[in-house]
DNA sequence: TCATTAAAGTTAT
DNA sequence: ATAACTTTAATGA
């Protein structure tokens, strides 16, 4: 389910181009708004110090950035949201969020089910994080993408993410992922076609 | 074993 | 065109 576009303009949403690269909203950041994406991706990151890009999450069309830091007290974002596609979203104040989860509650369930289904990812990339074969943490990881597909026969997912993103959201470098994903392919694990990885 | 560096080829903007 | 991504290979922790 999607929280549609016509409800949050008709809350008073305000809707906001971005260009690829573009900063949303910045770590340290105070929240005041909420943002649903209506076309393109968005990735949420931080830097350490040396410049390496640590990946918290890539999000694309129909879900919402950042909404689980609305609903604490006195906190700035832990994470940069930057545009990684040209991209459209609708904003709402939070105080408009917060009347329309009061008046609907079934948009505040959506919302909860979204933290969940956050919370959930963060718990998997846990796991993946403390593994030590770059084998099994990109395996975990495309477990993990594919079992949210409708479709489960095998091959039938194209990962929507190029090797240096899955380097960067396990954590590993780039030249590794290369060489987990073609160990994975000749094992049968998945196929490789035009550089896409097929899951 | 994996990260790092370098270098070259490929794709996307 | 130029930057970003992919791949291979050599080296070192």
């Amino acid at each position: 389910m999607i929280i549609h576009e016509k409800l949050l303009e008709a809350t008073g949403a305000t809707r906001l181009q971005f260009d690829s690269r573009e900063t949303i909203f910045a770590e340290n950041d105070i929240p005041r708004f909420y943002y649903q994406i209506v076309m393109g991706r968005v990735k949420l990151n931080n830097y350490c110090e040396d410049g390496k890009e640590i990946l918290q999450h890539i999000l694309e069309e129909g879900q919402s950035v950042g909404e689980s830091s609305l609903f604490i007290e006195n906190v700035v974002y832990p994470v940069n949201a930057i545009a990684i596609t040209p991209c459209t979203l609708l904003r709402l104040t939070q105080c408009q969020f917060y009347n329309l989860l009061i008046e609907k509650p079934e948009i505040s369930m959506e919302i909860n089910r979204r933290i969940s289904e956050f919370l959930y990812f963060k718990q998997i990339m846990g796991q993946i994080l403390c593994t030590h074969s770059p084998l099994f943490k990109i395996k975990a990881l495309l477990d993990y993408l594919k079992n949210n597909q409708e479709n489960r026969e095998p091959f039938s997912f194209q990962i929507p993410f190029t090797r240096q993103e899955l380097a960067n959201l396990t954590g590993l470098c780039v030249e590794t992922t290369i060489r987990a994903v073609k160990t994975m392919e000749k094992k049968h694990l998945l196929k490789i076609r035009h550089r896409k990885i097929l899951y």
